[in-house]
This record gives C-alpha cells, sequence and structure tokens, in this order.
DNA sequence: ATGAAATGCAACTATTTGGTTGCGTACCCT
DNA sequence: AGGGTACGCAACCAAATAGTTGCATTTCAT
C-alpha cells in the first residue's frame, strides 16, 4: 500500500530480539550452541562463571524470543539453536542494516546535494 | 592463523551494541534520525510517549555505542546518526548473521551424515 | 535398591533500568 | 530587558533483571 507513514514494517518487534542478544551470558550461549551443537544444561554450565539456573534462565530468555529450543533426553535437557528462527532473525537483521543502509544513502544524498 | 579456538573474533563487544538496539524507545530514535535527518530533543520528543529527559537518557545509551553523537547548534542540541559507527555496526551485524549461518551449515550437514 | 547426576521450582537479594518531577541555566527574539 | 524555548542536573521511584541458595524430583548406573 505504501501509506506516507510505512515506516518500520517489519522491524516492530525487533526490539526483543536485540535485547535477548544484549546480554555477555546469553550471546555465549548463542555462541557455544552454535560451535558446539545442542548441548545439556550442565554442559552449558560448565566454564560458565554463573550457576545452572542462572543459565537455565537465559536459556529460557533465549527460547522466547525462538532463538533456541529444547528436547528431553533422558533425564538431560538438550538445548539447540532453532535454526529456522535464527535464519528468520538473521534475515530480519540483514533487512534492518539494509534499511539503514538505503535511509544514511539518501541522507548522504541530500547532503551532498 | 586459524588457531582451533578462533571462535568469536570481533563479535566480543557485540552484547552492549544489541542491548542499545533492545529498546523499543531507542529502536525508535534511531528509526526517526535514519528517515528524518538530524534532529534537536525536542523534536525527537513531540510524537513521543515519554518525557524529554527519558528521550535524552536513551540519546546517551545510544551515543555509548557510538550510534549516535551529538552537535550544539545555538541552544538546541542536535543528534544525528554517526554514520561511520553505524555502518560499523551494520557490518558487525552481518558479520555475526554470517557466522551463524556458517555454523549451521556445519551442523546441516552434520545431521544430514 | 541406592546413590549420584541432571534438572525444576520457589524464595530471596542486589543492581540496573526506564521513567518521573523539580529546578536551574543558557539562549533567542521582540 | 524580559519572556519563552531548549536544555542540563539531581533526586527519586517502581519494575525488571541477573544472580543466588535451598530443596524436591526424576533418571541413570552400579
Amino acid at each position: 500500500m505504501l501509506t506516507p507513514n510505512a515506516r518500520t514494517a517489519d522491524q516492530s518487534d525487533a526490539a526483543p530480539l536485540f535485547a535477548a542478544l544484549g546480554d555477555e551470558t546469553r550471546l555465549a550461549l548463542v555462541d557455544r550452541l552454535c560451535a558446539g551443537g545442542p548441548l545439556s544444561i550442565a554442559r552449558l554450565t560448565a566454564g560458565s562463571t554463573v550457576t545452572r539456573q542462572a543459565i537455565t534462565k537465559h536459556l529460557q530468555i533465549l527460547a522466547a524470543v525462538g532463538l533456541v529450543h529444547d528436547r528431553w533426553h533422558g533425564r538431560e535437557r538438550i538445548w539447540e539453536l532453532d535454526t529456522a528462527r535464527l535464519d528468520e532473525a538473521r534475515r530480519r537483521l540483514d533487512q534492518i542494516s539494509q534499511q539503514w543502509d538505503e535511509a544514511l544513502n539518501r541522507l548522504k544524498r541530500f547532503v551532498e546535494d
């Protein structure tokens, strides 16, 4: 429809995603799941400075924005990156950065006139 | 050098950047500065639900990660996107998403074996 | 069957965060 | 000169956040 006030269509709920990533511990968790594949809470806790319960909470926050999901395997709760959602998130990041890029180019053209 | 444990080189301080973007109000500010060019605090406050002081604080948070910077013009404090840093941030986002992408592909290959 | 391992749940705490109000100051304009 | 406009600074507040500890539950392995 391209209404005059179109702005920010898809990035409307980008803030919670950024917020979920805006923590060192959580970013490290994403990192480890990225590099190491599915891991149990105990595994993820080992090497971390914080307690298992803290790790659990962080994982739940990541799950709330769909970046990870869990699966039970015996007495272990295995967490893994949600590849579909993660890819979606990646595309959203690209999209936002592209929006910024376009806007910046417009600004540059404006300044250079 | 490609050491065995290379991971996360440049995304070390990505968390504060994500955190700065992880707030609706701040994301909206970035948005407005993106679309509308440099604006004063009063201008940025108009149309927002929160007070001028709140806006000021948010701008300072964005400034702390280098996304915006300010410049005095008479009695007005003009805020604008820091294009250089923003571009850097954009590239960092791309880089992280690419890292994720590669890791996910590795995971997929691993699963499909 | 029993003990250790992996986890959940709940209560509690301290710090950070997002926001406010009140008041003072600098600047512009008529 | 004097009033309105744009802003800073500081104190304050409520809610959210990141973390803890303590205890109960399930599951595995011997």
